[in-house]
DNA sequence: CTGCACATGTAAACGGTTACATGATTGA
DNA sequence: TCAATCATGTAACCGTTTACATGTGCAG
């Protein structure tokens, strides 16, 4: 039984403590969305093929005030979760647009490539700031998880950083 | 005039010589796939609209032997690149399933984490081992874009996975 | 009483991969 | 002569984003 690509965040969250779809959007777009994002698009729909196949199921509606529907994961969620978190495939994809300007810009001028490479460290050093106000909640949760990935994900900001730096002093100084 | 993703590689190539479908699709699979991929049911049907907005215009078939239709850029497609590299607009996009695991893995003990993290490893150190193949062809290419992108994958791969060896030694270490 | 955040959902469009279809040429 | 590679192309499918539709409850 093959999780589909926006079932696997759902399980995990899921497996954490019963969650609504819009729940499960706030945590994945304060966590996950870095390396692996969701829209409502696919949440809704996703959750009704989990209830269908059993993964999941309803945890009630609305305790008064707002509509609101809760979901749970049920013992063949779990199994299917550890199953896939035990399986070899881990998949990889990058798509980085500065690169692809890099990639090309010694086309247009050496003005291009610094202006490229610029913009690649703004959005690094953004991202790094993003994550630096982060870093605080997740350090005091305390799950080895999410505390470790968003360590990682600072750190590779802050080489990718560091590289943009560097080949733009390499750039100037050709010049 | 908004150039599409698979129009962005095809006219960069072509901005460097005169190609066909099936050129650019060697070319990216052997630089740019590991940023910014393209397959044959993008490229062939996009050359086509590129020809149809007159950014590219076909520069003879086959001369004698086999079929092959080749393209070249035009002025129009020389001001779209070059706009296209001097916009702003830089997409950044990972999707990485490890880190997803990673996430989670807690949930299911040490051991899952410890694997996920070894998989992880191997995947940057294969990569490693890719880019390493391709260096000396870029570097004698002697053309800066790709040579700086290539050594930009390789350093990037290679901090990812001593993180990997790195975080693999705590979580043992905690056991 | 108004605007914002909560909350669920659907439809259309888009971008991409995969599989399939076709056929020519080259080298073993 | 047979397999591999060259070469172009299309159709089906999948996953995703975006826009839209609808309505509730709370705070100012």
């Amino acid at each position: 039984m093959e999780l589909s690509p926006t079932a696997r965040v759902i399980l995990g969250f899921l497996a954490v403590g019963p969650k609504s779809g819009y729940d499960i959007k706030q945590r994945v777009d304060k966590s996950t969305r870095f390396f692996w994002a969701a829209s409502y698009g696919q949440i809704y729909p996703e959750l009704k093929r989990l209830v269908a196949i059993g993964l999941v199921e309803p945890a009630g509606e609305a305790t008064g005030g707002r509509r609101r529907i809760t979901y749970r994961i049920t013992p063949a969620g779990d199994e299917a979760l550890e199953a896939w978190l035990e399986g070899p495939e881990q998949l990889h994809e990058l798509r980085d647009e500065g690169l692809l300007k890099l990639f090309f810009a010694g086309l247009a001028g050496e003005e291009t490539v610094a202006s490229v490479l610029e913009r690649k460290l703004d959005a690094h050093t953004e991202a790094i700031e993003r994550l630096r106000e982060i870093e605080p909640k997740a350090a005091a949760a305390g799950r080895f998880g999410p505390l470790h990935v968003l360590r990682y994900g600072l750190a590779l900001n802050e080489f990718s950083a560091e590289w943009c730096e560097r080949t733009l002093v390499e750039v100037k100084r050709e010049k």
